[in-house]
RNA sequence: UGACCCAUGGUGUAAUGGUAACACAGCGGAUUUUGAUUCCGUCAUUCUAGGUUCGAGUCCUAGUGGGUCAACCA
C-alpha cells in the first residue's frame, strides 16, 4: 500500500485550523443520529469520517441523539445505533448524548430571543405559514403576530409551554427577513407545540425545538468545533450561524459533504421503514437490508466497512458508488481470515462404483492458503459423494471444464473422477453420476502426469451435514436507485429474487459446531456466515458475498 | 421562476498554478489442486466558451448539465 499524502477536503478544513491555532488546535466532532430507524451504510460513511477524524486528529467524538421529534423516535433506535457505532469499532467518549439533554438551556436560549425581540409567538395555521412564506423568486409577507410586545410574547410562549396551546395552535419563529432568498431564514420555526411523550423526557415537554433551533445550539454546548454534515444542509447554515450568532455563544463550524448513493440499493431511512412494514423483509437486520445490522448478519466484518468508506473518500460531488466496491471489501477482508470448507448447495449423488462398498478413508485439506497458520483438517472420502449440480453438466458447451459424462476431473484434495453414466428421474432430472475414482491420484496428483481441466469439490455422503443456505442478490432492480418510481409503487422495484432459500444444502460435518456469526469460505462459492436462526438441528448460512466468478461471466456472455 | 452547491476515465477519487494519477469495473495474458487468490499487460479522464498567467484540471466570467431548498421532519 502506497501511503496517500493527500486528504479530503474536510480534514483538509480541520488541518488548516489547527495550523493557524483556530480553538487552540482543539477538535472535536460529533455523530448525530435521529434514533427513529437503524443505521445504514450512509451513516457508516459519517461515522467513520468524524469518529476517524477525532482519532487521527487526537480529538473526541459525541454520539448525540438528535431526538427532538417525539413522535418518530424511540429506544429501540436508541440501542440498535449504540450497537451498531461499536460494532463498526468506534467509542464515544463518556456518555451517549441526546438533544433533548439540553431542553431546558434550549428554552432559556428562545426567552432570550424573545426578550431580545429576535423571535415571535405566530399564531397562523402551518397552511397560512407556508402561504405567507412566498415562493423562490417572490418575497414572502410578514405573518400578523410578527410584530407582538416583548410581554405578549413571553407570555404567549409560556402559553405554549404549559400546555394552553393544542399541537399546531402556535409556534415560535425567529424574527429573520420575510424577503430573503434563502427560505431558511424567511422566520423559521424555532419551537412548536406537540402534545407527545418523549422517549427520553417523558410527559415533562408539550413544546419541541425544531432541527434548525437545536442542532448548531448542542454543537455549541458540547463545544464541537466542526460539525459535519451532508449536502441537503447547505441551505440551513446561514440559519445554523444565525442562532449562534443571534443567542451568541460559541461558534462551531458547519461543514457539509455528499451522502454516500449505493448502486442498487435505497438509502432513505423513509423508504427502509416501508420495506420493514410493509414485510418485504423481514426486519432491520435483515441480510437484504443495506444497515449496518443487515450487513453484519450478512456476513460483513467492521473492517471490510471501514476499508469501504476509505475507499469512496469525503466530496462535495453527488455520486453513485458502485455496490461492487463494497462487495470487493468484503471479500479482500474475508480472503484473508475466513477458513475454507466445502459446501454443496444444490446436491447431486455421486457414486464411485470401483471404491469398495463400506470402506472410506480421511484426506488432507488446507484451511486457508492465505494463512499458513491456519493448518489442516480431514476430510472423508467414500463410496458415496455429494457433488454440486453446478459442476455437471450431461451436454456441456465449449468452455466448461467441469464433470460431464465420459470426462475426468479432480475431486479437490482426493481422486480424479471419471463420469460413465447419467441416472435420471422420470421427470428427466438428473438423480444420480455413476463414476469410477483412479487410486493412483490420491491426494489429486496425477503420477503420470495427466492433467485435468478443473478441480471440484464434494462432500462423503453418509456424514454431511444438511443445512439451509440463503443466497441473497441485490434489493434493488434498478442499478440508479434515482431511476425508480416515485411515490408508494417504488416497492414494485424491489429484485424478486433478492432471496433464494436452498433447503437441501450439504456441508461439512465440523460445521455443526459453528456458532452465529462465523464467517467461512464454501470452496469456489463464496462466503458464508451463520445466521442467527441458525439452531443445533438445523444449520442456516447467509451468503455474504460470492467468490469473483470468470465462468459465470461467460456463461452469462453466451 | 430565485438562492446556494457541484462538475476529472464506465464508477469512485487524487493532483494544494508546473509531466493528469490511484482504486474498482472491463478487456488480454501468466500462475493455480478454489474458473478464487496472486502477478503482468491493456483500454479509457479534466462539461463548453471566453479571460488572467510564461504556464490553468486548479483562479475569474458566462453558458450548459446535475443537486438542494417554498415541513410546525431530520
Amino acid at each position: 500500500m502506497t501511503e496517500k499524502n493527500s486528504v479530503d477536503f474536510v480534514r483538509q478544513i480541520i488541518l488548516d485550523d489547527s495550523e493557524s491555532g483556530k480553538h487552540q488546535g482543539r477538535v472535536q466532532t460529533r455523530f448525530p443520529p435521529e434514533p427513529n430507524g437503524y443505521l445504514h451504510i450512509g451513516h457508516a460513511k459519517s461515522i467513520c469520517l468524524n469518529f476517524g477524524i477525532a482519532q487521527e486528529f487526537g480529538g473526541k467524538c459525541n454520539l448525540r441523539f438528535d431526538d427532538t421529534n417525539p413522535e418518530k423516535e424511540e429506544t429501540e433506535y436508541v440501542d440498535s445505533i449504540m450497537e451498531d457505532v461499536r460494532w463498526l469499532g468506534f467509542e464515544w467518549e463518556g456518555e451517549a448524548l441526546f438533544a433533548s439533554n439540553y431542553f431546558d438551556q434550549l428554552y432559556q436560549w428562545a426567552v432570550q430571543l424573545i426578550k431580545e425581540g429576535k423571535a415571535y409567538v405566530c399564531e397562523l395555521p402551518a397552511e397560512e405559514v407556508s402561504q405567507f412564506r412566498g415562493r423562490w423568486n417572490e418575497p414572502g409577507k410578514n405573518s400578523p403576530f410578527r410584530d407582538r410586545s416583548v410581554d405578549e410574547n413571553l407570555e404567549l410562549f409560556e402559553k405554549m409551554r404549559s400546555g394552553g396551546f393544542k399541537d399546531g395552535e402556535a409556534t415560535l419563529r425567529a424574527k429573520i427577513d420575510m424577503s430573503a432568498k434563502n427560505m431558511y431564514l424567511r422566520d423559521p420555526t424555532l419551537y412548536r407545540v406537540r402534545h407527545a411523550h418523549h422517549h427520553r423526557t417523558g410527559d415533562k415537554w408539550c413544546i419541541y425545538p425544531t432541527y434548525d433551533y437545536t442542532h448548531g445550539q448542542s454543537d455549541s454546548i458540547e463545544k464541537v468545533t466542526h460539525s459535519v454534515c451532508t449536502l441537503e444542509f447547505e441551505n440551513h447554515r446561514p440559519l445554523y450561524d444565525w442562532c449562534l450568532d443571534a443567542i451568541g455563544i460559541f461558534h462551531p463550524q458547519q461543514i457539509e459533504f455528499a451522502r454516500l448513493n449505493l448502486t442498487h440499493t435505497v438509502m432513505s431511512k423513509r423508504k427502509l421503514l416501508q420495506l420493514v412494514e410493509s414485510g418485504l423483509v423481514d426486519s432491520w437486520d435483515d441480510p437484504r437490508m443495506p444497515t449496518i445490522s443487515g450487513f453484519r448478519r450478512k456476513g460483513y466484518t467492521p473492517e471490510s466497512i471501514r476499508s469501504f468508506c476509505a475507499k469512496i473518500g469525503i466530496t462535495k460531488t453527488n455520486s453513485l458508488t458502485e455496490i461492487g466496491l463494497l462487495e470487493q471489501s468484503i471479500r479482500e477482508h474475508l480472503n484473508t481470515i475466513a477458513p475454507r470448507r466445502f459446501g454443496i448447495l444444490n446436491p447431486i449423488k455421486v457414486v464411485i462404483e470401483n471404491y469398495a462398498e463400506g470402506e472410506s478413508e480421511e484426506r488432507d485439506a488446507i484451511n486457508n492458503p492465505q494463512d499458513p497458520d491456519a493448518g489442516t483438517r480431514k476430510i472423508k472420502f467414500g463410496r458415496e459423494i455429494y457433488i454440486d449440480r453446478e459442476d455437471f453438466m450431461e451436454d456441456p458447451p465449449k468452455k466448461f471444464f467441469r464433470l460431464a459424462p465420459g470426462r475426468e476431473v479432480r475431486l479437490r484434495y482426493a481422486y480424479f473422477l471419471t463420469c460413465n453414466e447419467v441416472i435420471k428421474n422420470d421427470a428427466g432430472e438428473v438423480i444420480e453420476l455413476r463414476c469410477t475414482y483412479d487410486p493412483a491420484t490420491a491426494g489429486g496428483k496425477s503420477p503420470d502426469g495427466r492433467k485435468v481441466k478443473a478441480t471440484i469439490h464434494w462432500l462423503n455422503a453418509d456424514d454431511a451435514v444438511d443445512a439451509e443456505v440463503r443466497l441473497y442478490e441485490h434489493l434493488l432492480s434498478f442499478e440508479n436507485p434515482g431511476d425508480m418510481e416515485e411515490g408508494p409503487d417504488w416497492l414494485k422495484s424491489i429484485n424478486p429474487n433478492s432471496r433464494t432459500v436452498l433447503n437441501n444444502a450439504k456441508v461439512e460435518p465440523s460445521l455443526a459446531s459453528a456458532s452465529v456469526g462465523e464467517s467461512f469460505q464454501f470452496e469456489r462459492m463464496g462466503y458464508f456466515a451463520v445466521d442467527m436462526d441458525s439452531t443445533a438441528e438445523k444449520l442456516v448460512f447467509n451468503r455474504t458475498v460470492t467468490l469473483k466468478d470468470d465462468w459465470a461471466k461467460t456463461k452469462k456472455m453466451k
